[in-house]
DNA sequence: AGGATGATATCC
DNA sequence: GATATCATCCTC
């Protein structure tokens, strides 16, 4: 499998997210499909973390691509991103879902549920997805599959950003945590 | 419909 | 230092 370049996490968030359903994530020997993914396209989008500015917790999403933003939600789970575009930009591609190729043994269905399978956690925040351990890798051959748009899941407070439709999965997908809305 | 559970930001 | 707010998931 090849790894993915830091070419292709610096461009467009939207594209990056579209390109990432089908791709797999590996972390030591464990390894999932990534079937569902949201994109938080930068610092004007009310519903990033970035939105609030430069602080310690966001500093990931405003560096270089290619870097894994690892934060802690509700106390209880983990969530897992990917910084996209260049130095400032602030957007990053959320892993929302994924599919168990190899090693995993607990559900996926969910961003929190994904770091608990895939054994992510915040002493992984910053870590250089083009380097070894832990990174993304494009599948030995293409898969044919569409892609559904949807708004983003638990994001109300983000007014009119939470009507935009930047949650992609694969259609038919069984591991793609909500079917409906 | 609500509880678990803790890091973070934003006040005083 | 206190509190309100979460890019969640599970049980009832």
């Amino acid at each position: 499998m090849k790894k993915l370049s830091r070419e292709f996490y610096d461009r467009d968030t939207v594209i990056v997210a579209k390109e990432l359903l089908g791709k797999y994530l590996i972390h030591e020997d464990r390894i999932g499909k990534i079937v569902e993914v949201e994109a938080y396209v930068g610092t004007h989008d009310l519903a990033s973390h970035s939105a609030k500015g430069l602080t310690k917790r966001t500093q990931i999403m405003f560096g270089s691509a290619g870097y894994a933003y690892v934060y802690m939600i509700y106390g209880l789970y983990y969530c897992m991103n990917i910084v996209t575009e260049g130095e400032g930009q602030a957007s990053a591609v959320l892993i929302r879902a994924i599919e168990p190729i190899k090693n995993i043994h607990d559900r996926t269905q969910g961003p929190g549920l994904v770091c608990k399978a895939m054994h992510i956690n915040k002493s992984l925040n910053g870590h250089d997805l083009c380097s070894d351990y832990f990174y993304l890798a494009d599948a030995q051959q293409s898969e044919e599959f569409i892609i559904l748009e949807k708004p983003r899941i638990g994001v109300p407070y983000a007014g009119e950003w939470a009507n935009k439709l930047l949650r992609f999965y694969i259609q038919g997908n069984a591991f793609v945590s909500r079917k409906e809305k």
